[in-house]
DNA sequence: ATAGGGTTAG
């Protein structure tokens, strides 16, 4: 009987044997070692070559005392330590010690549960083992066999144990059907999986979950959804696998009512809350923003593991609900779970989308102590948070000490300069990853032009967003919106629109920020208007209000706050504030301090009292404590020259105990000062005024409000 | 005997 070859190892740089007519098997790299700096790095690398030696020589026993050594210097065992051994172990027939090593690796399971651990190369090496040695594999098998191709999305080897199926007639058995669905699925060509199902004669709940799940891992929610369907037609019982892929395809969509229906599918069968059900529908529930259905079913869920808990904080940070993400945290140390890389990575977020850096630095400690720093998406996480907390040096340093970088991880890190305007940073990055072969995506250009745009480097920004044409790439919904608002910014409003337009010819639906951005492009231009009218850009203010018209009737977007005070804004730069006051009190919400402000202040230049009265009111209903307030109606009565009612307010203040707000700008305390002395004021005050005119005298020159001033006598102190 | 499921980063 022919052994199995030297070669054939898991060492990922050995190529397999040639015996086998399976092509292109390379397992994938087995990394995700536990560091303890790099001395130990390489310490360890050196271990495990010589445990690989001494396996591949057949002296197991002695790379066992190796193994003993690392555990006796507390080596974090990584995974590939395991499959050399067991790997040993086979070789030697040597079946006590591989049940013993096994019986490790399942006592370290947890930590490996989410790391490829090698069996599926074993499971695969095994195959070619019993082809070699002239054994065929039945029905039995090449379900296990396919089910590691999928795993390790080895295409090749998948299809050529598809046609071993067909060249032995096993098509007809389900098992392997089904097999065959879900490993095409795996490798990406549902075209191939499809195919395999619709020729299969008899289908069972197996084999559709297999199709609906081919779907929904390709991001093919809708077809995933039309399965769902015909199986719902042929009157097949769904399972909580079903109802799970189903809950995802909804999810991915934001089916709202498909989902509900699929819970309700899920109760009508009597299926049980498991843990895959449950865990499946916080999904969706967090995913449609229905917080409070995903709280109900986590509460009823029996058993938890990590998973559910990391969505529960997942669905909880993505709503901005920061505490009671890390309330949840807290709970789920609480009742004896570990947190894992991806509730790190969710603690992260939470920081960097608070900018709070101190939770962010105690997220960053707790990577550094418990080894999560090697995770790629940890350590993007810590970027961003970085970045985002505006400490970009800690940024790069955290960023230059991995060893592993993918394009998120680059792109995190360029995002980072972008944002902050650091151009000649980014651009350097840009051209940094190409050298260490990792090709940008749309992504990348995106930052590389927001950088340009935040620094004012207009035509670089320009330059580049036609270089990523050039080189095909599509600009997406992120790049135009990023033209637009960084034109807008860079004071080009006009071109911001002709953007805006493109994107919309490009047929690019555009988003709430997109049509934000244009419709500040088009209050910019119109506040150009007043200055130039000459330039005659009349009819760009109506289109800002067509754009609003457009999105909420044609694209059926649902209007914000924001919306609604860029109209405001628009309107009241026009002069039409009775229409500004009409739309404010139709909004399907009470309006806040900053619409009613902006109104407010357009009042002032407009000295419409009556609406500035009106505006004032609903302010102090809504603020009644708020000095600002005051100051605000003041000014509005102050530009009419209503000194009577200025006085009238700054005595009510002085009742009220309300002191001037100290952020309050010069020209409006000169105003007020300007009211009072014009006013009836006692003269009691006389010395604070002059004592605040003192300070107030330089920026009245500036402000150009000298004269204004001077006029009523009160600088000739 | 054998096959199917849920979470995370820009």
């Amino acid at each position: 009987m022919a052994s199995l070859p030297i070669n054939t190892t898991l060492n990922p740089h050995t190529p397999h044997s040639k015996t086998t007519k399976s092509p292109n098997l390379t397992p994938t790299h087995l990394t995700t070692l536990q560091e303890n700096g790099k001395n130990n790095r390489i310490l360890y690398k050196s271990y495990i070559k010589q445990i690989s030696s001494l396996c591949k020589d057949g002296q197991i026993q002695e790379a066992v005392d190796l193994f003993t050594d690392m555990q006796s210097e507390s080596f974090q065992i990584g995974p590939e330590i395991y499959g050399e051994l067991l790997q040993g172990c086979v070789f030697e027939r040597d079946l006590l010690l591989g049940q013993q090593i096994h019986a490790l690796i399942i006592k370290n399971g947890e930590l490996f549960a989410r790391n490829e651990t090698g069996f599926s190369e074993n499971a695969l090496l095994g195959f070619c083992e019993m082809q070699e040695n002239g054994f065929l594999g039945d029905n039995f098998v090449v379900p296990n066999v396919l089910k590691a191709c999928g795993a390790l999305q080895l295409i090749g080897f998948g299809k050529g144990v598809h046609g071993y199926v067909l060249k032995m007639g096993f098509g007809v058995c389900v098992f392997v059907a089904s097999s065959l669905v879900d490993m095409y699925g795996k490798c990406g060509v549902w075209g191939d999986a499809r195919k395999v199902f619709d020729e299969m004669l008899e289908r069972n709940v197996v084999a559709w979950n297999s199709m609906i799940a081919s779907y929904v891992q390709n991001a093919m929610s809708e077809e995933a959804v039309d399965v769902f369907h015909d199986m719902r037609v042929e009157g097949v019982e769904p399972t909580h696998v079903t109802i799970a892929s189903f809950l995802s395809a909804s999810a991915n969509l934001c089916a709202v009512v498909e989902g509900k229906q699929g819970h309700a599918i899920a109760i009508v069968h009597g299926l049980e809350l498991d843990n895959i059900l449950g865990t499946s529908m916080i999904n969706f529930y967090s995913k449609v923003g229905l917080i409070e259905d995903a709280e109900l079913v986590f509460s009823r869920m029996l058993e938890k593991d990590v998973v559910t808990w990391n969505l529960l904080i997942s669905c909880y940070v993505q709503h901005g609900l920061v505490e009671s993400a890390l309330n949840l945290c807290q709970l789920m140390r609480l009742e004896n779970f570990r947190f894992d890389s991806v509730t790190l990575a969710l603690i992260l977020s939470a920081s960097a989308n608070t900018s709070n850096l101190k939770l962010g630095q105690e997220g960053h400690c707790y990577c550094i102590r418990h080894n999560f720093e090697s995770d790629v998406v940890v350590a993007s996480n810590i970027v961003n948070m970085y970045g985002k907390c505006g400490k970009i040096n800690h940024a790069s340093s955290v960023f230059s000490s991995t060893t592993k970088r993918d394009l998120v991880l680059w792109n995190t890190l360029m995002g980072a300069y972008a944002e902050q305007g650091l151009s000649g940073e980014a651009i350097k990055l840009f051209y940094q990853m190409q050298l260490e072969s990792v090709p940008p995506n749309v992504i990348s250009w995106n930052s590389v032009i927001l950088g340009f745009l935040r620094s004012g480097q207009v035509n670089k920004a320009k330059d580049m967003f036609s270089q990523m044409k050039a080189l095909g790439f599509q600009p997406n919904l992120i790049t135009w919106t990023t033209l637009v608002s960084g034109m807008v910014q860079n004071g080009f409003g006009d071109e911001a629109i002709l953007l805006f337009q493109k994107m919309l010819e490009s047929e690019t639906q555009p988003n709430i920020l997109s049509i934000m951005g244009v419709l500040s492009a088009c209050t910019a231009v119109a506040s150009l208007q007043f200055g130039r009218a000459i330039h005659g850009h009349a009819g760009l203010v109506n289109e800002g209000l067509e754009f609003f018209v457009d999105m909420v009737s044609e694209r059926d977007v649902e209007p914000t706050m924001e919306h609604y005070g860029c109209v405001v804004s628009l309107l009241s730069r026009h002069g039409n504030l009775d229409e500004a006051l009409m739309l404010i009190l139709r909004m399907p919400f009470d309006p806040d301090a900053r619409i009613l402000g902006s109104l407010l202040a357009a009042c002032r230049e407009h000295q419409e009292i009556e609406i500035g009265e009106y505006i004032s009111k609903l302010l102090f209903e809504l603020e009644p404590g708020s000095s600002g307030n005051f100051i605000a109606l003041s000014n509005t009565y102050a530009a009419a020259e209503r000194w009577d009612e200025v006085s009238r307010l700054r005595v009510l203040m002085k009742q009220k105990g309300l002191k001037k707000n100290p952020g309050c700008s010069w020209i409006q305390i000169g105003r007020e000062i300007h009211a009072f002395v014009a006013g009836d004021a006692s003269h009691s005050e006389t010395n604070e005024i002059y004592s605040i005119l003192a300070l107030l005298r330089q920026e009245m020159q500036l402000l150009g409000y000298v004269q204004m001033v001077r006029n009523d006598e009160i600088l000739c102190s």
